[in-house]
DNA sequence: CGACACACCTGGATGC
DNA sequence: TGCATCCAGGTGTGTC
């Protein structure tokens, strides 16, 4: 369940647990994730002591003196820090033993993610070419404006293109496009500048509020309980395809963009 | 460049 | 109950 507030939130989450101990081992269940798991995660990290994790877009990167391993937690990664004796299940690909008597434990069932390695000093490609982050500010709807002028593709694509803001996940996109009043399938070059700057308000009130309600998951990353509750509760139109907009009262539609599922309010989205 | 389809992988829900 | 089908929160890659 990774969009940009479930990574934040394990980055805030691991944080204690993490900054500070050293990285005693690293154990390798199943090497074959998204990529290989970088060698340098057995041959630099153990011995390594983390000074700080750092989130750039969905990408957490856990620093040391000798390298950044870059994590992603693709569509169904989680990270959790667990007494060392509690026994893998299945699906958890990779522990780090840290000097505690824990390990950070990687689960992903469908091996989107990654555990990649950044040198020092150095931009991992996969991070060269990323857009602003959508809570930094360098974002805003005047950016947007200026970005999006001759496309013709979905505003929902084009929010959602890593290239040009980060962090926003299909969830998201849907649910700001719905707060900003703004039909997802509109080419991103028709949209108005005042519109883009609903847009830009409304993607960094939900990340912000979501990341806030996402804080009370932290006691997962010790012992795993049930799912952060706060989207079922309080989406407006995503997976609610054929229920009531929850301000006109009008059906919910679905379409596909870009291959994916696709949430709005006919009436309430032009 | 921009736009788009496809690929990667497993598991849960649904339908027959 | 068993099996086929569809769908899922991401994003790099290849093609036009």
């Amino acid at each position: 369940m990774p969009e940009l507030p479930e990574v934040e939130t394990t980055r805030r989450g691991l944080y204690p647990h993490l900054v500070g101990r050293r990285v005693t081992d690293v154990v390798v269940r199943r090497a074959k994730l998204r990529w290989p798991v970088a060698e340098e995660l057995q041959t630099v990290l153990p011995g390594q002591v983390v000074n700080a994790i750092e989130r750039r877009a969905k990408y957490l990167l856990v620093h040391t003196a000798a390298g950044s391993p870059l994590l992603h937690l693709g569509m169904s990664g989680s990270l959790r820090v667990l007494p060392a004796a509690v026994k893998p299940e299945l699906h958890d690909h990779v522990d780090w033993c840290l000097d505690n008597g824990h390990v950070l434990r990687f689960n992903d069932p469908r091996r989107f993610g990654c555990q990649l390695w950044q040198a020092p000093g150095t931009l991992h490609p996969l991070l060269q070419d990323l857009g602003p982050e959508p809570l930094g500010d360098d974002f805003s709807g005047r950016y947007l404006w200026n970005l999006s002028r001759a496309r013709k593709a979905a505003v929902k694509l084009f929010l959602m293109d890593q290239r040009v803001v980060v962090g926003v996940g299909n969830i998201y996109a849907a649910e700001a496009l719905y707060a900003a009043g703004i039909h997802p399938a509109r080419a991103a070059g028709k949209v108005s500048a005042e519109r883009y700057d609903r847009l830009a308000a409304e993607v960094r009130r939900i990340l912000a509020y979501a990341i806030e309600r996402g804080g009370t998951t932290l006691r997962d990353f010790i012992s795993p309980d049930g799912q952060p509750g706060y989207f079922e509760q309080e989406l407006f139109v995503y997976g609610r395809a054929g229920e009531p907009c929850r301000l006109c009262g009008g059906a919910v539609r679905s379409v596909t963009l870009g291959q994916r599922s696709t949430f709005y309010c006919a009436r309430c989205q032009r």
